[in-house]
RNA sequence: GCCGCCGUAGCUCAGCUGGUUAGAGCGCUGGUUUGUGGAUCCAGAGGUCAAGGGUUCGAAUCUCUUCGGUGGUACCA
């Protein structure tokens, strides 16, 4: 028997290969955001893929696989352990430096990296006891790159590695900067082509519903979290899903049973008092901080999120960003719990239909928040930081099922009629790109006279916007034949005559004007 | 992770109350056209019916397990 392991190619699970037509909407989204980012002052940073485990804020993984969604494996050389404190080697009873293999990660957000470079640079200032809190300098960068996370479940449009845009801001706890991730993602978005009415940005702060929850009596982390999870469910579930999730649990429509989180009633219905008047409403900002001034009372924490909501709808007013653009909704949540004010998302609020025709949406497209305490698990200091992240697959799956995408332009072919004429066509081709036309000289079998077919299949496929055909005939005239595919496919619908087609199309050019000429069809 | 549905050619699917050589459309290859897109017409290649086990004289069809997909649900630093 052949017991051999075999090879097949094949793609990993979660992963996917990127087209030239993704590829393209991918760098248009990159550039058009990356240069509003720099327009409000971001610097571009890089950082590795891989980092190690302890830097990202995750648990040391006990064995060298997957941990909590994260890839980690055992860094194949040996480095030094750090004593507890930081400050110096570990050393074993003999005095020598205790080496061993570190956990390396590969990187599952951009955040994480940041508070790694932004805490290297403080380094030696924090262990001599110099950083004090209010005082850590400012750094603004933005970055993008793809993100690796070992999900379980692979839903449609859910990858193991995907790409992230992110702008953060550290070192300013003024809320202004929040009020300014809003005005950077409506610029950003609008930039990459979406329109104001394709996008929400919703914003609220986490302080006034952590104050709400305390004034209720929650106090630990913990159930703060189980409910703030089911809150996050509202605009799915409803107010009365919320209901029995707090309360006694639910079936689904599938019959599934989902456990609540079995909260008196009495509480349950202080939480939808609370709710319900924002839930689907049409308040205005500061219709949101009037009402929520009058449910909040008098605890401090709400208070100082809802003064926060304020400052923030003051520099959203002087920016033109409108009501309608950026809308204050104490009901979102988001899942981090990392963020510790203001919180951002933005929603698409386009439609597209699936392959079985049912409407369907894409959601959330950018996320984000402050987060005062990222970097204290590695500094010891809170250091304040907000920012967001624009989820650029999300957003280009968005743009492709809303027929945005395009389609990425070809080089203009040259065909291949007479091999023995190869070193003419690279000629031509040299002509070309040094007037600025990309070119590409047919190498693929089918050359020749009778193959011509495949060639003029070939630059179709790769939407080359012209072809040029020279045989001995257009050499010995000291002609080149030119044809205008991209005005061959808008013609296409209205002109079926082959022969008609062809005369619109294609064009004899005096060899010295090839040039000039190709400009010409292509700047049209 | 849990529950439901599904898994037949590169793609979309038909065939399934078990019965001889498993079909279609699109795509692909060649021809129609010894130098011209899409179209037309003709021909051809391509499948151990997801994998493995069971029931049976006989399984794409029934059954079990695994894997993969999908719709919910959970999780999402």
């Amino acid at each position: 028997m052949d017991n051999k392991r075999g090879l097949v190619p094949r793609k990993i699970k979660g992963f996917r290969d990127i087209d030239a037509n993704l590829n393209e909407l991918r760098w248009n989204i990159i550039n058009k955001a990356s240069k509003v980012y720099q327009s409000y002052g971001f610097e571009h940073l890089d950082t590795p893929i891989l980092e190690y485990a302890e830097c990202l804020g995750k648990y040391m993984p006990d064995e060298d696989t997957v941990d909590k969604g994260v890839y980690s494996f055992k860094n194949p050389e040996i480095e030094p352990v750090f004593r507890a404190d930081g400050k110096r080697e570990l050393r074993d009873a003999d005095n020598n430096v205790v080496m061993d293999h570190a956990f390396l990660s590969m990187r599952y957000d951009l955040t994480a990296p940041l508070s790694r470079v932004y805490a290297e640079r403080l380094w030696t200032r924090a262990i001599k006891n110099q950083l004090v809190e209010g005082t850590a300098p400012l750094f603004r960068r933005y970055q993008f790159g793809p993100v690796f996370r070992y999900e379980t479940k692979l839903d449609p449009g859910r990858f193991r590695q995907f790409w992230q845009l992110d702008f953060d801001t550290v070192g300013s706890s003024d809320v202004a900067s929040d009020a300014e991730v809003c005005m950077i993602l409506s610029d950003a978005l609008k930039a990459i082509g979406l329109a104001q009415s394709d996008f929400k940005i919703r914003v609220n702060n986490r302080k006034i519903l952590k104050g709400f929850l305390h004034g209720q009596g929650i106090t630990t982390p913990l159930q703060e979290q189980a409910i703030l999870r089911v809150i996050d469910k509202l605009d799915k579930i409803g107010l009365r899903g919320i209901e029995f999730e707090l309360g006694k649990g639910r079936k689904d429509k599938s019959g599934a049973i989902i456990p609540g989180l079995g909260l008196d009633e009495k509480m349950v219905s202080n939480f939808l008092s609370f709710f319900e008047i924002f839930s689907e409403s049409d308040m205005n900002r500061g219709q949101v901080i009037e009402a929520l001034g009058e449910k909040i009372g008098n605890n401090e924490v709400s208070k100082e999120g809802l003064q926060e909501l304020n400052r923030i709808n003051s520099v959203l007013a002087e920016s033109g960003l409108s009501d309608e653009a950026v809308l204050f909704d104490p009901t979102l949540v988001r899942g981090m719990a990392y963020y510790t004010g203001p919180i951002f998302e933005v929603e698409s609020t386009q439609f597209y239909l699936d392959h079985k025709g049912r409407e369907r949406r894409v959601g959330s497209i950018c996320g984000g928040g402050r987060y005062d305490g990222l970097v204290k698990q590695l500094l010891g200091v809170n250091v304040p930081a907000t920012g967001a992240s624009i989820g650029v697959d999300r957003l280009a799956e968005l743009l492709t099922l809303t027929n945005r995408g395009g389609t990425a332009q070809g080089p203009l072919l040259i065909t291949v009629l007479d091999k023995e004429m190869m070193p003419e066509y690279q000629k031509i081709a040299k002509e070309l790109r040094e007037g600025g036309v990309n070119t590409e000289v047919y190498y693929g079998p089918n050359q020749g006279f009778k193959k011509l077919k495949k060639q003029l299949s070939y630059a179709d496929d790769k939407n080359c916007p012209i072809i040029i055909l020279l045989g001995s005939d257009e050499f010995e005239k000291g002609v080149v034949s030119v044809r205008d595919l991209k005005m061959g496919r808008e013609i296409a619908d209205e002109v079926t005559d082959k022969k008609e087609w062809r005369a619109r199309v294609q064009h004899e050019v005096s060899r010295t004007d090839l040039v000039s000429f190709v400009n010409q069809l292509l700047n049209k």
